[in-house]
RNA sequence: GGGCGCGUAGCUCAGCUGGUUAGAGCGCAUGGAUCACACCCAUGAGGUCGGGGGUUCGAAUCCCUCCGCGCCCA
């Protein structure tokens, strides 16, 4: 084959292979193979089904964790098998820009060297700034990606900034404006007066807070006012901010309210301002909090807003865009940050002696997701989607079934966010992003727009003689909404048009990332051809950041879902169930794990471990970087240095919420988890090791005679051949319904406990030399080995390639791989070979042919034979190498019959030298009894006996079965049962019952003749 | 406050539509340098399935309730 040359450049020599698998001296140079053979690209292909995942970009900044790892290994498990299976497989990679974080890295960049702001730096210098950050971090995240195996089409690499993707989020914009799905308005939204940016509801962060609640005192205008049931001349409200009673505009009472309720339509005189407020009636009151008289600030507190516009209050903004107190508040106030402005006020109205009580108060308070600083809300123009419409059509691509979650239960959470989901806020003030395709014509906006001098630390747009302006853009300026820059229309000459500064949300462009990376807003081909996509793979965390939107975009603005299958898996957590991340010090770093166990053993670790969506917990522990010896971590994690147990040294630990220190060198975090991974890794690697060193060139030849090979197979290769397709099937049926652990546990079973333990084991005397069993023995071990690498592949990609590659060189034509039985191979097939790889070679189909469950039912007699002479053997505390003579009475022929065509199992595996089986078999004495299937098996202890041992084992054994008839006497004996049971449940239960006694006879008879 | 998930062997988890003596891996115990693998092989011990109530002939499984843990939304 043309590849034997470049496989043996990667995959062991003969005789060579080390029996421990290494795999640091494969991986990388397998995945160059696979990019270098164009494996992973796809290009549309009439008449071939597509199968594609478009990768959750990841931030562009981003360096790998855990989560991408599980995230990223689960679409390449699915991709790699879709593509095995002939589908013309695209997993399209790419990164996000993710706008405010991106900024602020790089913000705080500038703040730490050169001590600027961003408004120093200036929009311009920033974003360039940037683009060289991101060009030079910007693909480590895609390298690490290579290093777990992901079959990403690196050749259709995109970024949500890039110029296709720009012009599909102008293309967008633009459509969603005229169909009236987008507006500009003024309204309260959430703001972050560090990022100084509006953000989305779904941006904000509600966390509990312990915070004060205050009282303050209002007079009364008319000093004759008085509530009902105190002589006090003010009005007590409470509040948890203070400050904004500068803001304030009306006080609200209940109008049911005995003690206010003739108070309504005065007037209190808001103190340190001096302006007169209403008091106003409110039905949407809460009566029993604080005093039950609440403060009005239409400008800064969403209830208070829609109070406000109920009673068409003055709406007063008090604060700037970075939360200090404006020019709308007393000259003293002016300036403060909104926290200094909290004592200030509370102070000044003490010496006013309006203060009251003031109580701890625990309370939700919204935080920036991106910085944490503590939203604000407030009263600005943005661009909104309006959600309605779109929501609709969202909802029904799952109730039409187009889109489908596993697992199921997470429609629900989907569908709970369209319920009252309020209209969008996609304009960010940021600077790097998508800008907003807006832009106004000042001389028709005259009077809308305002043109001002911005400070030294304000947002500005356009400098002039050294001076900097910005534009004050009011909410009723009418916006020109285009896809390219408008200036240069007819109807523009000589006017003067500004561009809306803003960038848009980052999930805008993210929404629309299953098909503007095809392409859209162009008919591409790859749009027709891969569109609607096929799977999304991500976690429960952005199900209303991110699919949900894809989904309203992919609907409106293409008519069709962006995918079927929305596959949501768990969150990696440590063992005391946390979620890793790096201030809790508690993340394990995959690349790490790769190091040490390998990508194929820390996937195949993970894929056992993803069950159903549930959370995957990994108990974390920590490897010395002396001597690598991996050891528990203290409970209390507070002191960084610990000392090894094994070398003495000291090493760091990471400590909750601390820097590393430089000294001493920190240990990695590690999990005894992976060693399942690991250890199947090796297993596999020594039963191909196993198989390669029996092919020698006299049977390489040989394994093509297929009637030969046909003639000498025994029951145990029927068996092995019969599992096989049996474990095909169901592994086939698991990745189809997106169960990946079942999947895995079904190949780790069969391939350890089935083909490792039974079919290799008891080929070793068929490979003898001499033995005339060898070609056809051989030929069912590399048949099954052909079969269980190719099941493996999308698994564990790089052990199964190499030793494919290998077995390929041993065996080298593809009618040496298998034993005649379809598929043939890839080669001649209608499916390309592509790059002959196992990557882009061909799924096993499960030869239904193959399936002999009679055969499979016998054989569990034959394994339960060897386990009761095994079990006998142990606990008479007989050696291994002693030989044993076994007897075995049946209750009829045809078992005694289908037990002896087995005996050589039973006499090489349990080391058994002499074996009688019939039905007229003489127990002798003294014996070692077990009971199964019917049968009576003795084993000749003369010699051997340890009675006391041997009457203890078989104690056990009638406790046990004991126990089993007690419950089915039980059941039997209840009338109930035995009437309103279905027949055929009583009929079994009573032949077990019947089995049960018998066992039980056997075993006191095998006892009383022990003594 | 609403919603969801979880609670099964020392640990991490299977156990789907109710019906064999409730399983796996790790760990533990005992034995094993046998010619694929000690990252191995063999055998075994270990569980009143979070508590209580109900439905049913029969409940780890269905229903109610309580307790504990976690997540999401308000």
């Amino acid at each position: 084959m043309n590849s034997s040359g470049e496989a043996m450049s990667t995959a062991p020599q003969p005789g060579e292979m080390p029996t421990q698998y290494d795999p640091k001296q494969f991986e990388d140079a397998t995945y160059e193979r696979w990019e270098k053979s164009g494996v992973f690209h796809s290009e549309p292909k009439a008449g071939r089904k597509p199968y594609t995942i478009m990768i959750p970009p990841p931030n562009v900044t981003g360096v790998l964790h855990i989560g991408h790892a599980l995230n990223n290994s689960l679409q390449d498990l699915l991709v790699r098998f879709r593509r095995m299976q002939g589908r013309e497989t695209l997993w399209l990679p790419g990164t996000d820009h993710a706008g405010i974080a991106t900024q602020n890295v790089v913000e705080k960049q500038i703040a730490k060297n050169e001590n600027k702001s961003r408004y120093e730096i200036g929009r311009e210098e920033l974003i360039k700034r940037i683009w060289d950050f991101t060009n030079q971090s910007g693909d480590t995240i895609l390298k690490q990606l290579r290093k777990l195996g992901a079959s990403c089409d690196w050749q259709r690499k995109r970024f949500t900034l890039d110029e296709g993707l720009n012009s599909a989020v102008r293309e967008a914009f633009v459509k969603l404006f005229k169909d009236g799905l987008l507006y500009r308005g003024k309204y309260l939204v959430n703001w972050c007066p560090r990022c100084r940016t509006t953000l989305s509801d779904d941006e904000v962060e509600h966390e509990e807070v312990n915070g004060r609640l205050y009282e303050l005192h209002y007079p009364f205008a008319d000093s004759a006012s008085r509530t009902q049931n105190s002589a006090l001349p003010y009005l007590t409200v409470a509040t948890t901010r203070p400050e904004t009673m500068l803001g304030d505009t009306a006080v609200a009472v209940h109008p049911d309210d005995e003690r206010y309720k003739h108070l309504i339509g005065q007037k209190v005189k808001l103190p340190l301002t001096g302006r007169e407020i209403p008091i106003i009636g409110d039905a949407a009151l809460d009566r029993e909090f604080g005093t039950g008289c609440l403060k009005v600030t239409p400008a800064h507190d969403p209830v208070d807003y829609q109070i406000g516009l109920r009673h068409k209050l003055q709406i007063l903004n008090i604060l700037t865009e970075d939360g200090r107190l404006n020019e709308e508040c007393p000259p003293e106030f002016r300036g403060m940050d909104r926290y200094k402005a909290r004592k200030a006020v509370m102070e000044a109205l003490k010496a006013l002696g309006l203060t009251g009580e003031i109580k701890d108060h625990k309370q939700q308070v919204g935080h920036c997701y991106r910085c944490h600083t503590m939203i604000e809300p407030f009263l600005t123009s943005q661009w909104f989607v309006n959600m309605k419409p779109l929501s609709k059509l969202a909802v029904a691509a799952t109730a039409s079934g187009r889109v489908k979650f596993h697992p199921e239960r997470w429609t629900k959470v989907y569908l709970n966010w369209f319920e009252d989901v309020r209209d969008w806020p996609i304009s960010r003030q940021i600077w790097w992003g998508h800008q907003v395709p807006a832009w106004y014509c000042l001389e028709d906006n005259a009077g809308t727009i305002e043109k001002i001098e911005a400070g030294p630390d304000e947002p500005f747009e356009i400098v002039e003689n050294g001076k900097r302006y910005r534009y004050l853009i009011g909410e009723h300026a009418k916006p020109i909404v285009a896809s390219e820059d408008p200036s240069k229309l007819p109807q523009y000459q000589g006017k003067t048009l500004v561009r809306d500064p803003d960038v848009l949300d980052t999930w805008f462009s993210s929404a629309l990332w299953p098909f503007s990376t095809l392409g859209w807003p162009e008919k591409t081909k790859e749009l027709e051809y891969y569109y609607p996509t096929d799977t999304l793979v991500t976690s429960r965390g952005i199900i209303y950041f991110w699919v949900a939107r894809m989904v309203m975009m992919g609907e409106h603005l293409l008519g069709k879902e962006p995918y079927r299958d929305v596959v949501i898996h768990g969150t990696v957590l440590d063992g005391d169930g946390a979620v890793m991340s790096k201030s809790k010090g508690n993340g394990i770093d995959p690349l790490d794990i790769i190091q040490r166990y390998g990508a194929d053993a820390m996937r195949f670790t993970i894929f056992d471990m993803a069950t159903e969506g549930q959370d995957i917990k990994f108990p974390v522990q920590i490897v010395c970087p002396h001597c690598d010896e991996m050891q528990e971590l203290p409970r209390k994690r507070t002191e960084p240095v610990m000392k090894c147990a094994k070398c003495k040294q000291d090493f760091q630990q990471p400590v909750p919420n601390e820097p590393t220190l430089a000294e001493p060198k920190m240990g990695a975090l590690d999990s005894k988890r992976f060693e399942k991974g690991r250890n199947f890794t090796n297993k596999v690697w020594n039963a191909a090791r196993f198989v390669l060193t029996s092919i020698d060139a006299d049977t390489a030849k040989r394994l093509e005679d297929h009637a030969a090979i046909e003639a000498g197979l025994r029951d145990e290769d029927r068996w092995i051949l019969s599992r096989l397709t049996g474990t095909i099937n169901q592994v086939t049926i698991a990745l189809d319904n997106f169960d990946f652990s079942r999947a895995t546990n079904k190949l780790y079973t069969f391939f350890w406990d089935e083909f490792c333990a039974w079919t290799i084991e008891l080929s070793k005397s068929r490979l003898q030399p001499g033995s005339s069993d060898k070609t056809a023995a051989t030929a069912v071990l590399v048949h099954v080995l052909d079969r269980s690498l190719r099941l493996l592949h999308p698994f564990c990609p790089f052990i199964s390639e190499v030793l494919w590659a290998e077995l390929a060189r041993k065996a080298p034509t593809p009618t040496s791989r298998n034993l005649g039985y379809p598929p043939t191979d890839d080669v001649g097939k209608e499916r390309p070979f592509v790059g002959e790889m196992l990557a882009g070679s061909c799924w096993p189909d499960p030869t239904f042919g193959l399936l002999n469950t009679d055969l499979e039912d016998e054989f569990l007699s034959v394994l339960e034979a060897v386990r009761a002479v095994r079990n006998i053997r142990q606990k008479n505390g007989i050696q291994p190498k002693e030989a044993l003579s076994v007897f075995i009475k049946t209750t009829d022929d045809a078992a005694a019959k289908r037990l002896l065509a087995q005996k050589h199992i039973l006499v090489q595996m349990a080391n058994v030298k002499q074996i009688e089986i019939g039905l007229n078999v003489q127990k002798p004495k003294p014996a070692g009894t077990e009971v199964f299937a019917g049968a009576e098996l003795y084993v000749a202890l003369a010699g051997l006996i340890d009675p006391a041992k041997e009457r203890e084992r078989l104690a056990k054994e009638i406790e046990r079965t004991q126990h089993a008839v007690n419950q089915g006497k039980k059941k039997l004996g209840d009338d109930k049962f035995v009437k309103n049971a279905p027949p055929d449940k009583v009929d079994a239960e009573k032949a077990r019952l019947a089995e049960y006694r018998a066992k039980v006879a056997s075993l006191q008879a095998a006892l009383k003749d022990l003594d």
